[in-house]
DNA sequence: CCCCCCTCCATTTTT
DNA sequence: TGGAGGGGGG
């Protein structure tokens, strides 16, 4: 391949960033500007030019999406495998570092991934064998402080001894925590990354082969990327390697789960050398879209500095609608949807963005009423359903008896008869002599402390487990799967249950044993198939839903449409309280990001952007009334055209009015509203009736006992007036 | 031991 | 308003 080829394509920008010789360089790269592009023709030069081999080259990015899609380019583009390359995620990087040096990082060779659901139950375990009390310390808060503190590479025994009583209990639970996971050998997201770093960090043999071995790391969005991760990227720095950074400070938008966009000022800093190059030329959207999206971020302080621009024509302003509710709003959307499908465009080039998942209800309800068909982003991914993940607490149990997260999950389901009296046995014997729960349920059969039927059930489990374990080492993936499901009933247990959430679990089950089937080892390790394979569905819980739907309006977050583009973009709710959300308006840093975020879902159009917002809307069952978003204002208004329609919608009848008309009359005879006595409770009003006959049931409002509901034929009461 | 009802709560998400 | 989780009852 020639250089030309390479920078055929570029503009003066990236191809200055392709083809500069080695060193640290920092892409400023605004959305839209061909920044992965630039990153794969970079590789591709380094290999092709400076005879980089591909074995030197490291590229880090953030999701395995992302990872696939470099991978892919340079594939398409060099036409050869990337096999040797190092291309992968932070997690799926630093997980095979872990692997191929598990005793330096102090673990065992089947060292398991904890997901954050398995995490927050072996916090809860944490929590209560600290004899505290699971309300009061909340485990989901508790996970949100040890992950945090993982994060920033803080180990328990580092938070401060004198610190107030609640840190003190939380670095407690975090201690605690630390000890069941070294107990079963398991590593949670974060600290696969903290345990990474501390690899390199304590062994500078390792660290030394792997500053040589990559001659150039190359890290996309890196504004993302959180304290750890950075730390960790510059331990591999080296005088002999260089790193090439990317990304977008206007497009950070993850400061929220730790993403410290001053990770690109420190950069600078740290490698004052590097050069910096920005990409401000879009290929993406119009003019007007442009141009708007440039006056609103200029409201952000602080910035890098940098300006889209477009060669391309300036097409037509955005679209501003005031609806007069929220269903106004989605019926708006779903008219224009319908009108641009008149016109030739397909549904898929079409998505509705907007601040908050719950948000999509009233959209769907409407695209579904006007017959459109629609995708909703985000929800639950394969590897995460519930029968997914029944079934791989079995085979993880089977790579490893001492995975409690497993244990747990897994010991009594489909029901065996070992109930939470017996667990809370074993988890009392394992509390005590500091052992798994698998050793635990072994000791406590052989010493006769359980129930019979419990111990039966318990021996029976024990000895299921230990065969399939032992037929796991002669048997392909697929037959371990399917034996397994054999063996525990599994998928029996839902074929027996009715409906239609049972048939698609019974579905899904199928599929992970087609998942097993296509599954091949990526790289050479001491792992097994099956240990490799369940860190394979840790670290990719793969799509959200099964089968793609062929052609159908796209609905997500904001967040969730980072990275990319559609002709037709409506940004919906564009409120105060709603986008900025009410909790991110107070502080001046956090109404910054809700702005990149506003910045990024602009961005995200080509030919059209609908901006919509609505007076009264019902939110949390209670109707408010909003004004439009500062940022429209700050958009400026010579892009923005306001858009009228006629028809007024009104809401439906609530509810409440559906399920008691005014004329309701009831068997009883009573009237709600009306009063009643009552021999106890005295006097109060009727609120509510339900049912009927035997089965009837009031609700009504004590003058002194306050609201309480009652069962007719019980309550004898004494109507009056 | 399971199911139902009540209460409480309510951004954004990847690995 | 609606979903999830906890507690109580059958």
């Amino acid at each position: 391949m020639s250089s030309n080829l390479l920078l055929n394509d570029l503009n003066e920008h990236q191809s200055i960033a392709v083809s500069a010789k080695p060193g640290n360089m920092l892409v400023l790269a605004g959305a839209g500007s061909g920044k992965t592009k630039v990153l794969v023709h970079r590789i591709a030069w380094l290999i092709h030019q400076e005879n980089y081999s591909p074995y030197s080259i490291l590229a880090v990015t953030f999701t395995n999406k992302a990872a696939g899609e470099i991978r892919g380019r340079i594939e398409s583009l060099l036409r050869m495998s990337t096999a040797g390359m190092w291309v992968g995620t932070f997690h799926s990087i630093a997980h095979r570092l872990l692997r191929a040096h598990y005793l330096e990082a102090g673990l065992e060779q089947n060292f398991q991934i904890l997901d954050s659901e398995d995490q927050k139950r072996l916090i809860k375990r944490a929590i209560q064998s600290l004899n505290l009390d699971d309300n009061t310390w909340a485990p989901k808060e508790a996970q949100w402080f040890i992950n945090n503190k993982k994060d920033k590479g803080i180990r328990p025994e580092k938070i401060a001894t004198n610190a107030d009583f609640h840190t003190q209990t939380m670095a407690n639970i975090y201690n605690a925590y630390e000890g069941l996971c070294r107990q079963s050998n398991l590593i949670d997201f974060a600290e696969i990354l903290l345990r990474a770093y501390e690899l390199l960090l304590k062994n500078p043999e390792t660290l030394q082969h792997y500053q040589t071995r990559f001659k150039s790391i190359l890290v996309d969005e890196f504004q993302d990327t959180n304290t750890i991760q950075y730390r960790w990227l510059k331990l591999l720095a080296h005088e002999q390697n260089h790193m090439v950074i990317v990304g977008d400070d206007d497009q950070s938008i993850y400061g929220w789960r730790g993403a410290k966009i001053e990770n690109i000022k420190k950069f600078s800093k740290d490698f004052p050398n590097a050069s910096t190059i920005r990409l401000e030329q879009n290929y993406r959207s119009t003019g007007a879209i442009l141009n708007a999206a440039n006056n609103l971020i200029c409201h952000n302080g602080e910035r890098l500095g940098k300006k889209l621009w477009s060669a391309g024509a300036t097409g037509s302003p955005i679209a501003l609608y005031s609806a007069f509710n929220e269903i106004d709003e989605a019926k708006f959307v779903a008219d224009q949807v319908l009108e641009w499908v008149s016109k030739g465009y397909s549904r898929s080039d079409m998505a509705v963005l907007y601040r908050s998942n719950m948000q999509s209800r009233v959209i769907e309800e409407q695209l579904l009423q006007a017959g459109i068909t629609y995708r909703v982003y985000g929800g639950m991914r394969f590897f995460e359903r519930a029968e997914i993940k029944d079934a791989l607490g079995y085979l993880r149990l089977i790579a490893n008896q001492h995975d409690d997260a497993a244990f747990e999950r897994v010991v009594n389901q489909p029901n065996r008869g070992i109930g939470d009296r017996t667990l809370s046995i074993i988890r009392q014997a394992a509390k005590e002599n500091f052992c798994s729960l698998w050793n635990a349920a072994v000791s406590s059969i052989q010493q006769n402390i359980l129930t019979p039927r419990a111990k039966n059930s318990l021996a029976g489990f024990i000895n299921m487990i230990q065969q399939m374990q032992q037929y796991s080492v002669e048997i392909e993936l697929y037959e371990i799967t399917e034996r397994m499901f054999q063996c525990t009933g599994l998928v029996e247990f839902y074929s027996l249950q009715k409906g239609e959430k049972a048939r698609s679990k019974v579905e899904n089950l199928e599929e992970l044993v087609s998942a097993t089937k296509n599954y091949s080892i990526e790289e050479d390790t001491e792992a097994t198939v099956l240990q490799s394979f369940l860190s394979h569905a840790s670290l990719e819980a793969g799509e959200t839903q099964g089968s793609e739907q062929q052609d159908c309006v796209q609905l997500m977050t904001l967040h969730s449409a980072k990275g990319l583009e559609f002709p037709i973009v409506f940004m919906v709710g564009v409120e105060e309280g709603v986008f900025p959300h009410q909790m991110s308006a107070d502080e001046p840093g956090r109404l910054e990001e809700e702005r990149r975020l506003c910045y990024v879902g602009m961005t995200r159009a080509m030919e059209q952007l609908y901006l919509t917002y609505s007076e009264l809307r019902r939110q949390y069952g209670r109707e408010q009334y909003h004004r439009v978003s500062r940022f429209v204002q700050e958009m400026g208004n010579d892009s923005l055209v306001e858009i009228r329609k006629k028809i007024r919608v009104q809401r439906p009848i609530s509810s409440q009015n559906k399920k008691f008309p005014s004329n309701f009359n009831h068997e009883s005879g009573l009237k709600l509203g009306q009063n009643v006595r009552h021999k106890k409770f005295g006097e109060g009003t009727l609120l509510n009736l339900e049912g009927s006959g035997s089965n009837t049931r009031v609700e009504i409002n004590f003058k002194d006992f306050g609201i309480k509901r009652l069962v007719l034929s019980y309550a004898n009461l004494e109507g009056f007036s």
